[in-house]
DNA sequence: AATGAATGAGCGTTCATTCAT
DNA sequence: TATGAATGAACGCTCATTCAT
């Protein structure tokens, strides 16, 4: 007996495929965004940042609107003039923050680098587009927070999850086909490849005060296994 | 891949807990409980089986104690009788659930197998005690409310991680010496041996629904990649 | 037996209007209305037209003013040039609606026919220009929100309700003075006659959907109680 | 768009079919309330006073449930221990002042006497019963709220006004049969004979302040009028 | 005059916690 | 011990009202 309703989930989900953006960048006739409209995607943003801020501190549930608005520097009414509730606000800030994420590892499909090279490539973009950001914190929160929303574990899987599957697994085909890589495995299996920075994610969230870790050496310490290099 | 059947998993959780009363009924040194201390000692654990239902579906903060209460057979008030508040039943909880799961990792440093058949072997021993069972989620709750419950973080730190990793580093350092592994940085490393598992409870739990993870399969080919080995 | 389709209101409404504003085009001491005056006028119009469809529908306290405005193709701070508050609007509204009203019922005390003719004669009136008109939602919200709006209820009794038993009254009278009526306690509790309206207006508001009232029937059969008529 | 979506409503309204009390007067295995069992349901009688009260004052949407609770002398969430929600509170007010009302209207159709002494009588009852009572004020709210709540409404339609009606109709058949009565249309119509009632209930309570109306004399003259009777 | 973004007081509802029985 | 009725602080959300533009 969950407390929200799938239904409502779902119906919200349909939301979340992503709007065609009628506005494009080259398009003449837009006019200059006013005043008004500045103020209000800043008030948005704001909103957003800080809804990230006290969401990754407190949780979804825990997490406490007025913190948010307070934050952000705003009435708590006017978060409901952006965002329909908090669920819809969590939602949003999800797909704001991994929409870009997923481009730039689409980008890595297309560049054409030994395997190796690749991989050392990977690991210093995620090292920095992820690690130590705020989009860490997010991808905690819906790995803390997906199995009691279903829209937002589909969205990620869908939207994220499975376009960076797809284009590691172009990568992966590619090494194997090449020679530069054993392990056809990790082809039907990405996750082994994203695993450590999935640890690298919630040790530092959990265990960082107590013991950090040096993420960085342990992305590079497993390309290594994976390719059977170093250490020798 | 339905999560499993609760019955099942009641009954697992049932041949956890004996490990708590060390104490055999021949035990001279034991002073005969009474059948009011039985009564107490079975209440409490009906509590935390209950709460561990709770907690893993819905979350420390969304669980109601009036659901733990009712799936545990007693009244709201009972609970405190053996709890102080809401954040120490999940403290104990996450104690009591955690003890055993030492002792078993420990067990593996003592045993003196080449190290492939030991990591097969764990693999088993780990789909088999963890994956699928009420322990994984367990593990997940940890991570999931670890930001949040500091102390709880520390006491699964020091009790359970630096012991398992530990022994850990002792069957590494051996295999190493041996010359059955060529990788030394998994002994500074050994979150990235523990990696996978993590990734399948994660994934399972989240994503499950979407698109089940053949966990054991994956764990597999993971020590296939760390030895090198198969695939060709 | 629907209530009735919006536009026939708003058109009906358009008609009660044109009683507020005396000034006919030609009348000389009125100075010429500018096209903002008009546009004004129009507006205020427009804001008790959609106050009044959306107060009817909800009752006062569950309307919404911003339907209000959006009903009335004006923005939420518009309302707030042409009225004090939220109450100020719906007491202007039952003001403007019952002005009317009046002037109908006082001309029938002028009127000289026999008792029963005239008794006929305002049966015909009052289906057509009360029961399913936006009037009756008027009288039926006084009814309603009249306990918690002491000022309309005066208003209404001292405006509306004391010259319409005043004119009730010097029919009757005239009626039983001719011998045409025999219930001279009716000029002492004009209620009596007004009652069986006031029970269509409400039946058909609370019990319509379920079960629909003939009200002119039902008040034709009043009247034939009243003057001992029919039936026979 | 009303605020309350009808199928919670039709939803709750299965639930105002009146329940079969399994427990007779006599049943001689009833055991005894306990004090709990005492005090709880004073506690539910003081809430629904309370909300009668407030209802009555404030309407349905503008009583708050502190000033229930407080005026019941419980806390605010002691309501919730007895009706699921503020929708439900109404409604079961409404049941439970409603339900005697029939029992005794019923009664009526029984009593074998001639109709200008039962007409007296049911006045008297009526006046007693009714009017200045608690139970008037209900019937207001439900003619009051229930174009916004067409559960309640059909509630009262089903299990009061339609066995009131059934009833009135018993009698006035007899009273035809027997030639104590002229106007047969009184059967089809039977809100006539009910509307000096209701005009008395709303009269009272929107104009009672300003001019008060002595409602058994307007009811006796009703009936005279009814029965041809008197003034002469 | 007109707008509508912003405000924040207010209220229904939940639920951890207490305590009389 | 055990109960579960009672509490009341807390929080999500609404909407009348304001005010900078």
């Amino acid at each position: 007996m969950p407390p929200q309703s799938p239904s409502r989930l779902t119906a919200r989900l349909e939301s979340l495929r992503p709007a065609a953006s009628t506005e494009k960048p080259g398009d003449k006739t837009a006019k200059p965004k006013g005043a008004r409209e500045v103020r209000s995607a800043a008030r948005k943003e704001a909103i957003l940042a800080a809804a990230l801020e006290e969401f990754s501190t407190s949780g979804f549930a825990a997490a406490r609107l007025e913190d948010v608005a307070k934050r952000a520097g705003v009435a708590k009414g006017t978060i409901y003039l952006y965002f329909a509730d908090k669920e819809a606000l969590f939602q949003d800030l999800a797909r704001e923050m991994l929409q870009p994420l997923v481009a730039h590892v689409e980008n890595f499909a297309t560049i054409d680098l030994p395997f190796p090279a690749l991989a050392d490539s990977m690991i210093d973009v995620m090292t920095h587009e992820l690690l130590g950001t705020r989009r860490q914190d997010i991808i905690r929160l819906i790995l803390t927070e997906g199995p009691r929303f279903p829209a937002l574990a589909e969205f990620y899987y869908r939207e994220v999850l499975s376009k960076i599957f797809a284009a590691i697994g172009q990568v992966l085909q590619r090494a194997v086909d090449r020679g530069e890589l054993r392990h056809k495995a990790l082809i039907e299996f990405p996750q082994l490849l994203a695993a450590p920075m999935l640890v690298a994610i919630m040790w530092n969230s959990v265990f960082g005060a107590i013991s950090p870790l040096d993420a960085k050496a342990m992305l590079k310490a497993h390309v290594d296994i994976v390719l059977n290099r170093g250490d020798a």
